[in-house]
DNA sequence: ACCTCACATTGACACTCGTCAATTTATTTG
DNA sequence: CAAATAAATTGACGAGTGTCAATGTGAGGT
């Protein structure tokens, strides 16, 4: 098979910065995926949510004195992981029972293998 | 079969909150698994991510340009994407190039089925 | 009715975070 | 060495967030 030598421009076709073709999230995807992430990036949040999802229902009243905080403070965390959509509040009595939503959390999961 | 007539309390066993025993997961765990939940959570780094994760490998002066942010704020957000572990920036010449940490992202998709 | 208890809401405070202009560091090229 | 470029760092500012005391709400229990 024959050889031919081309003359390839080298030197100074690198030197400055290229633009690249990818894919990029939209802006309001990311917003509603961040807001889910963002529910999760507290540790108090996180330990609230380990606590609901260890027993199959909890109460508020059972998380205050494991996390040590306030109970306005686990009110605002609990409301927070509701608004994502990780965890729901049942109301009966005086009591709100909490659990989470699990196929919310395959959804999450989902998230981040595409 | 007999049948025999038990005389149980109810009323009032159940008036106050009673403690529950459930898992809690660590202080130090929670501040870790924080940390790479936070990572995620702004809009700006996710499309940031995204970009990455599309391509092979992407270098920092093409991301500026799709997420509209300054250079600075750029290198801000890998640098936290990379303190979480999520990507990896290798420096060849001028320029460094970064790409996604698979097996980090298997670890993190883990945390959400426990 | 009154009191108690579980939970939500408000307001205020300190602290963190996202952002960019300006500067610095490191690398390549002339 | 000097000029140029990619990227990190610093400093500063406004916006957002976690926290709790005080208060409000609503559902039992006596």
């Amino acid at each position: 098979m024959a050889r031919r030598v081309i003359d390839v421009e080298v030197t100074s076709s690198l030197d400055t910065c290229q633009p690249l073709a990818a894919h990029v999230m939209s802006e309001s995807e990311a917003d509603e995926v961040a807001r889910v992430f963002n529910a999760l990036s507290d540790p108090v949040r996180l330990r609230i949510f380990s606590l609901i999802a260890s027993g199959a229902e909890v109460c508020s009243c059972n998380l205050e004195a494991p996390v040590a905080k306030s109970q306005p403070t686990v009110s605002h965390h609990t409301r927070i992981l509701a608004n994502a959509g990780l965890i729901v509040g049942e109301k009966r009595g005086r009591w709100t029972y909490w659990r989470v939503v699990a196929s919310r959390l395959d959804q999450v999961a989902e998230l981040l293998h595409t």
